[in-house]
DNA sequence: ATAAACGTTTGACTTTTATCAAAAGACAAG
DNA sequence: CTTGTCTTTTGATAAAAGTCAAACGTTTAT
């Protein structure tokens, strides 16, 4: 009986439609079995539920399985800054690996998710071929994403705006979801915050770029319209 | 002979005055005798040389012992993006552990560093407790880097100014220099570049704040005269 | 020593984005 | 359906930083 329920926490990552995105990329079939007997399954969060947060000790690998999360970090003077949004099959909790996570994980939405438990990291890296180096890469893939943003942070309001709707388009595509249809994950406000522009600002782009055809939104729904033209103002403007 | 010469680029990590902030933090005595043997000291390089390049496979850790670095990532646009300034002790090559290095490390001055190769990477982790998790933690402080430099882009460029030369210094004490007197080791374009500012903006900040008399500055030698002020200015202001 | 090259500073002006204030629209609960 | 709350949009204005142009200093090479 506590066997079974025991067992229904427990997921099989071969049977996972993550596959290749998650942890289990350039492991053996024997590496995902062991995978398998470690990860956790949890049970269901809800918008604004916390998966970690900001000065928890590390509480190990997470992977979100359906629904989106935002990483949000409280600087000194208490500001939240919104320093990425994590969609299905994306790995968080690299932020924690020194010991005590430096951001919060918020469920955007209903969330499903599963954790690497820290306390099985170690012993499971020794047990799987390719599992450390794994996690290393994912945390390097982490490391460059937070790169990327440094570097949009220099764009014009108009070329973050139009490279924040094609990246979210991008991974929305790999996941298996419309490229070209999609409903925004977060608030004027949020997408203001996570950008760097003032609200109004946001609303201002927003309606320009819907002006030149190159999107249509109608208060979350976003069509983008016109890829190329959009992609020319990511890098060009 | 050659012999000789051979272990003569050999470094003994427990003799290394980096100490505590490089690597071997963590590990046991005999931890530090294999890394030791697997490290290789490299030869100087002088200003604008090369450590590594964007696009490279990934070649190892690097460890600054002497001098200075930048690293910088170009564009799809081809503008440059210099993304941080490396001290003696620092670690680098952690943008390059999924395959290929995503940035360029580049001599500021004459710099000594040693090498974690790549392909004795594996074979160490398993052979030494704790390695893993060591770097697994500095993987993990340099994405917590980033991560405030994401959030420092949304400061005014006089926050940015105080921000850089705080944490210029703050790292140097940490290192025995001196933190109230050094040597800026970038031109104003770099700041500027660096600090998503205008090379003329940088210039009149940085006027600013010697007219409220909190620095002092002589082309590159900078004084800090009142860190109260200063710390102030950076979250306040 | 002098010129040339390079990096920095300064001033005038423009552009971009933030801020403030108010209206309009969406959403939820009674 | 309607009220109240919250979010978004819009317009007017202000502030911050960028751009352009020119002068000034430093450093390097002849």
């Amino acid at each position: 009986m506590v066997k079974d329920i025991l067992d229904n926490l427990k997921i099989s990552c071969s049977h996972c439609n993550l596959g290749d995105m998650c942890i289990p990329r350039g492991l053996s079939q024997q590496g995902i079995n062991a995978l398998s007997g470690v990860v956790k399954q949890k049970s269901i969060l809800h918008q604004d539920d916390f998966i970690y947060r900001q000065g928890d000790n590390f509480k190990g690998i997470f992977a979100i399985q359906s629904g989106m999360a935002k990483l949000i970090t409280d600087d000194l003077t208490g500001n939240e800054h919104i320093l990425s949004i994590l969609l299905p099959g994306e790995l968080l909790g690299f932020d924690g690996l020194n010991d005590t996570h430096s951001c919060s994980a918020i469920a955007l939405n209903t969330v499903h998710f599963c954790e690497l438990p820290k306390d099985r990291i170690d012993d499971l890296c020794h047990q799987v071929p390719n599992l450390t180096r794994e996690l290393f890469r994912h945390s390097s893939d982490i490391l460059k994403e937070s790169q990327v943003r440094v570097i949009n942070t220099k764009l014009s309001g108009e070329q973050k705006m139009a490279a924040f709707l094609l990246d979210l388009s991008k991974r929305l595509k790999q996941r298996g979801f419309s490229e070209s249809e999609f409903k925004l994950p977060l608030t004027r406000n949020e997408i203001g915050n996570h950008l760097g522009l003032a609200i109004e600002t946001v609303s201002r782009l927003l309606k320009q770029l819907q002006q030149k055809k190159v999107v249509a939104i109608q208060q979350k729904e976003v069509q983008i319209l016109d890829f190329p033209e959009l992609k020319r103002i990511a890098v060009d403007d």
